[in-house]
DNA sequence: GCCTTGTTTAACAACACTGTTAAATACGTC
DNA sequence: GACGTATTTAACAGTGTTGTTAAACAAGGC
């Protein structure tokens, strides 16, 4: 009985998942997991002990989904750098919308519970090398020869990913108060080329009128 | 002791209030309302009979500030238009920013339990009709005179919102990780400053490359 | 001195949820 | 057919939290 074994410890997992995705940790309860995966809840307890353990493994799995996803996406390529930084905002939109389950767990665990963002953090220290240094550098130079407006690598990414969270995760509720949007699909279209939009304005050079610069002292 | 009654009963819904800002609602226990109160906990139900009853005061009071900032605050001036919209838009910076447990208690509680999205929604029907319906006719006609971009007032308004709830929100977790920023208030008037200057540039009139808008059908 | 109201104490009922356990059952393998 | 692993059943212990209650106490107003 390995092959059903293995099986039924998956199915587990998956619906701990489901689970979790729709209501949070707290939200949870394990006899909901059990049923959703159609085994008894002493089954649970036999496989992962604790309702932790189960989490803990979903919840590590998406914090490396969205960290792997933020560096690969925002590792460079040969376009020109506005166009490259967009181009990946674009891209990064994308995966939130594919997973928005990821998105509002994150963000709700990470609101909650603050050890979890301390959690979330050292997952997100690849990213601190390996792009937001570079990027810096990159954008400086763009910026001194007056190619694109100055920013802070922080605060550029900040933007873009506070954007594509928020509207990913707020998305059914925007849709509920204003009707106007049609379907999911199409609101987020919409919201995709508006925070494309407000990306590609942002950076691009100054004019005289809209002066104005957000660097750390 | 009729002074005295009246005070500790507001005591005990001050101490519910931090309690609710700070964990939230599934977070705070009755007795530790009752201990920061300075209270026996029995006294929370002999005035307020069940924790339900604590936390919706406090919610609502909080969905009340929360709609009639942005409705004061977006209602409009004599100022041009763009100047208007990004005055406003400081101004909601400044609000949030002065409450910080309000921005993060509604965040969660809304994302967690969706019917309290609709609660939330009933307070937003004023600024529908009041703000709304007004500013996307001004943004049109401004549009249309080509004094700026064109855009759809629930986007505007998204992005505003987004953009100022995620900066406070999310400010310590940020300082946490990128350390050269300064203390709290110097991060946060940086990014109110990096905020007005998006709004400001998502609105002047576009430029020939930067050519995008997003509208519903 | 007595009544009312506010407050404390301490114990308890009710409930929901997590985790454990022992015995029974199913099933594939040898 | 015997054995071992996977799974179910069903009951239960433990815990944490909410809400209730009865009795006593404090203190001001009459």
């Amino acid at each position: 009985m390995e092959t059903t074994g293995r099986n039924t410890e998956q199915i587990i997992l998956e619906a701990a998942e489901q689970e979790f995705l729709l209501h949070g940790f707290e939200g949870t309860k394990t006899t909901d997991i059990a049923n959703r995966a159609g085994v008894n809840h002493a089954l649970l307890h036999y496989y992962y002990r604790t309702k932790e353990n189960l989490f803990n493994r979903i919840f590590e799995q998406k914090m490396q989904l969205f960290g792997c996803a933020l560096v690969d996406i925002f590792n460079g390529s040969t376009l020109p750098l506005v166009e490259q930084i967009v181009c990946a905002a674009g891209k990064h939109f994308d995966f939130l919308a594919d997973n928005p389950g990821m998105s509002r767990l994150l963000l709700t665990e990470v609101l909650c519970k603050p050890s979890r963002m301390e959690q979330l953090m050292t997952h997100l220290d690849k990213l601190k090398e390996e792009v937001l240094q570079p990027m810096q550098e990159a954008l400086d130079s763009e910026a001194d020869a007056g190619h694109m407006a100055r920013i802070d690598a922080v605060m550029l990414l900040m933007n873009i990913v506070q954007l594509n969270i928020c509207a990913v995760v707020i998305q059914p509720y925007v849709q509920a108060y204003a009707d106007n949007f049609g379907e999911r699909r199409h609101f987020l279209a919409l919201r995709r080329e508006e925070n494309l939009c407000i990306i590609r304005k942002r950076l691009a050079p100054d004019s005289e009128e809209t002066k104005t610069t957000a660097t750390p002292s």
